[in-house]
DNA sequence: CCAATTAGTTATAATCAATAACTATTATAA
DNA sequence: TTATAATAGTTATTGATTATAACTAATTGG
């Protein structure tokens, strides 16, 4: 749409540089620069094995919850049940993972990861563990211990 | 216990609780996690105000940087310049913000809260200090004021 | 048994992010 | 100066992601 009304031009001082002290006394905004920068590390790590947070996320959760059910890795993900069921497709047309019914429950499945699941999986931990202490190397191992124990403190809300 | 019918099926363990101690190793996952609960709670504060995290975002860069250009903007708030059009369409549109084309250079516009924005923007403001200070309460004083740092440091890779 | 619930699926809609191309201006360089 | 390139904002469109509704099959609970 075009504006009808075009606004009187007025002398502006141009911005030179863009604060965001406002922004800065909020520890969400902190958090959410940092974490921007190690996804973004994260992305370009994860990309030659041709996986995304999520489902390197996913696979990890497999392999460390052998049997898990498609609806309890959708939980753990948080991602609604319709869109795991794509991503756990490419899963296991990559062979990365099985997707087994099970005995007790036909409704369900058992998820697993193969052997090469299991490989990938390995190799992307390892590549991700790299990439994550060069992105800390600057900080201080006391300091990244205090830091993780605070941030756990914020997401279950508990004293300690 | 029903019986299986064929011998290739097992017996699967259902999975009762599901663990994630792989993916607490990365300090990424754990910044994602207690990010989310800030940010859930950023969602809910901010509802009543019809203000989406990047409408905040955008409206408190405007406040504290007048005369902004949208290209500025856009870079501050990491979107690209055309879906920045709406956004800022619907910020002028509510009146919260006035777009004026620049004297100087007369591509650009200048971006300028509006008092009614400004209002708008600390009565939020203050929910969201409210909120964050509730979020944190469990959390001692200095142990918040170290993980900024940290996450400052992380942020920007330096060391200090 | 019957109703309600659950797991997984399909299809679809809504939302969000990225790209190309256009205009009008401004900057640059021959 | 003129021609060319680059920039700011816009439009239109596409692609990707996320959410919703409805369905089948199986289980649960009265």
């Amino acid at each position: 749409m075009k504006q009808s009304k075009r606004a009187k031009a007025v002398e502006q001082p141009s911005v030179s540089h863009v604060s965001d002290k406002g922004l800065r006394q909020f520890v969400g905004y902190n958090m959410k620069r940092a974490f921007n920068a190690v996804h973004s590390d994260l992305v370009t790590t994860l990309l030659p094995f041709e996986l995304r947070m999520v489902t390197y996320t996913a696979l990890v959760l497999i392999k460390d919850n052998p049997g898990l059910r498609q609806s309890q890795l959708a939980d753990a993900l948080a991602v609604e049940r319709p869109n795991l069921v794509m991503l756990i497709d490419e899963l296991e047309r990559r062979e990365l993972i099985t997707r087994t019914p099970v005995l007790t429950d036909r409704r369900a499945n058992a998820l697993q990861i193969t052997l090469a699941g299991r490989r990938l999986c390995d190799k992307a931990t390892d590549a991700l563990h790299v990439h994550e202490e060069k992105l800390l190397a600057s900080v201080d191992p006391d300091a990244r211990k205090a830091m993780l124990q605070t941030l756990y403190q914020i997401e279950t809300g508990k004293t300690e």
